[in-house]
DNA sequence: TGCAAGTTGTAGAT
DNA sequence: ATCTACAACTTGCA
């Protein structure tokens, strides 16, 4: 009988996972590892927040494999993928080693994982790939492609009806076969005291991080009850959920906050979407894509489609042929404002209180995402999404290379959306669904009593109600940074326009150079 | 080729 | 709450 490694990356999860269910298939023991690799550990990739949401989710898995039989649960190593998984074929006696490609989107993890099947080939340890990140595999949407990806939801939604329904979740195994019986000689192999989670501060400190505290804990228990709570508990709203009517800046979140359950697998995809389609079946009405929920799994996979199989980088500009080339500023002055906008600096309330949300709790509403990402492109700033991006890849819990790209691209009218003259504003937007700014009171406490007349647009108190809210402008909160918002997002349209038409023009006489040759 | 549609704008009117 | 003008992008479909 073989001896079977699962190696954890995002599936975070026991429920649903085809990896488990691999390694199980025909295997006397089973080996759950976890690598802490040199990019998590980095607290420029990672905030500590959404750290401590993998580390919560790692306990809760290290939990759960203990309850069902796994008796030293998951074996945690810090190293590269690379070095330290033929290590641990050796120590632990591997046959077959299975993983999910969750991330292959990433150019880095591709290279790794590249590695891995190698080294695995060399070392005769049979690789088990699965895929149970998305609703349907990568290969089963490229055998239906014909040419040229989905860019668009109207594409998408073809390509997904072609492809036939989602598959139905699996079960949790109830019970896993233990492959302890070379846990000690391993120990000796490795040459460590413990394989198991470390949870105490020197372990974060050594990081040079300090331990957060998710207000949305991370882990398979606290995503199945979300679930539960979000979706069964509330069955006619989730039936009836229509995005853009939900509030940016309500102090509870107006939306479900899977998403961070979703990203790190604590929750399978698949057992979201067929969540959502019991209680639409239950409904008398329902909403329908693209703004209904399942309508936020449509993107999402839209998205990973587009990353995986549309051979572009999307988190580059130039060489992405998808991508529209605008000048973006990405000069010391663009990288000073990014910083400002990144620290809550930017004067403008509602900007301010969205980003300081992000720093502190790990989780925005999307449309707070479309505010601050329009704001910080095209709208005003003028930054480079691509740097821009890295700040919500940085500090969001729910983080995602590939969907973050595509949605900086979309909201900078890079790709996918392109109707630059709808734009955000920093002061109306946010007034539609909280008139009284109390979210900006509670995540920009010095504005905390501006009199909500001015709230949006504090430079407009006069001085003496300033001076009565203990907030003069100036000096307890910054000056705007663009004084005239308009003025400034018109401008940046004609910037845009301009970008637009030398594509255009590019475009046309390529099309024009094709003609040519035929005839 | 032309017209409608596209997840989620704003400002001002009714 | 629902209308319109704003100025006018790309994609989809007839």
């Amino acid at each position: 009988m073989a001896r079977s490694m699962i190696w954890f990356r995002k599936g975070l999860r026991l429920h649903d996972n085809g990896a488990v269910i691999a390694a199980m298939n025909g295997s006397s023991s089973v080996v759950p590892v976890f690598i802490l690799d040199r990019w998590h550990c980095n607290p420029d990739n990672m905030g500590n927040i959404r750290f401590e949401f993998l580390m919560q989710s790692l306990r809760d898995l290290d939990c759960s494999l203990k309850q069902r039989g796994v008796k030293h649960g998951i074996i945690f190593l810090q190293g590269e993928p690379e070095i330290i998984l033929p290590k641990a074929w050796k120590a632990f006696s591997i046959d077959v080693l299975a993983f999910d490609d969750e991330d292959e989107n990433e150019a880095h993890v591709r290279a790794t994982d590249t590695l891995i099947k190698k080294y695995a080939a060399i070392a005769g340890v049979r690789i088990i790939l699965q895929h149970s990140h998305w609703l349907h595999s990568p290969a089963e949407y490229a055998s239906k492609l014909a040419g040229t990806v989905p860019t668009t939801m109207t594409q998408f939604r073809k390509l997904l009806d072609q492809v036939g329904q989602v598959p139905e979740p699996r079960e949790a195994p109830a019970s896993i076969p233990d492959g302890d019986s070379k846990y000690e000689d391993a120990l000796v192999a490795f040459g460590c005291p413990s394989f198991s989670i470390p949870d105490d501060d020197s372990f974060y400190s050594s990081l040079g991080r300090v331990r957060a505290v998710p207000k949305f804990p991370g882990g398979e228990t606290n995503g199945l009850k979300r679930l539960e709570m979000q979706i069964f508990q509330r069955a006619k709203w989730a039936a009836g959920f229509e995005k853009p009517k939900t509030s940016p800046n309500s102090i509870e979140p107006d939306t479900t906050v899977l998403s961070p359950y979703i990203t790190h697998g604590c929750l399978s995809v698949r057992q979201v979407w067929w969540a959502i389609r019991q209680v639409q079946c239950q409904a008398n009405v329902s909403s329908k894509p693209p703004v209904s929920l399942d309508g936020q799994l449509m993107f999402r996979e839209l998205w990973f489609i587009v990353g995986r199989l549309s051979g572009e980088d999307v988190s580059d500009m130039e060489g992405n042929s998808l991508c529209r080339n605008i000048p973006w500023g990405r000069d010391d002055k663009a990288r000073d404002r990014l910083s400002k906008w990144a620290n809550s600096e930017t004067g403008f309330p509602f900007i301010d209180a969205i980003m300081a949300q992000l720093r502190t709790e790990g989780w925005i509403h999307h449309l707070a995402r479309h505010a601050v990402a329009c704001f910080a492109t095209r709208g005003d700033l003028w930054c480079d999404w691509r740097d821009a991006a890295r700040y919500f890849d940085r500090w969001l819990i729910d983080a995602d290379w590939t969907l973050n790209h595509c949605n900086w691209q979309w909201l900078s009218c890079s790709a996918f959306f392109y109707q630059y003259f709808r734009c955000y504003s920093p002061i109306a937007f946010g007034k539609k669904t909280d008139p009284n700014g109390d979210y900006i009171r509670k995540y920009v406490p010095v504005l905390a009593l501006i009199p909500a007349k001015y709230i949006y647009e504090p430079w407009k108190a006069p001085r003496e109600v300033q001076v009565k809210a203990g907030c003069v402008v100036g000096e307890h909160y910054p000056h705007r940074m663009i004084e005239d918002h308009l003025a400034t997002s018109k401008a940046n349209m004609n910037k845009i326009k301009a970008a637009y038409d030398a594509h255009n023009q590019v475009e046309n006489e390529r099309r024009q150079k094709k003609k040519a040759r035929i005839s």
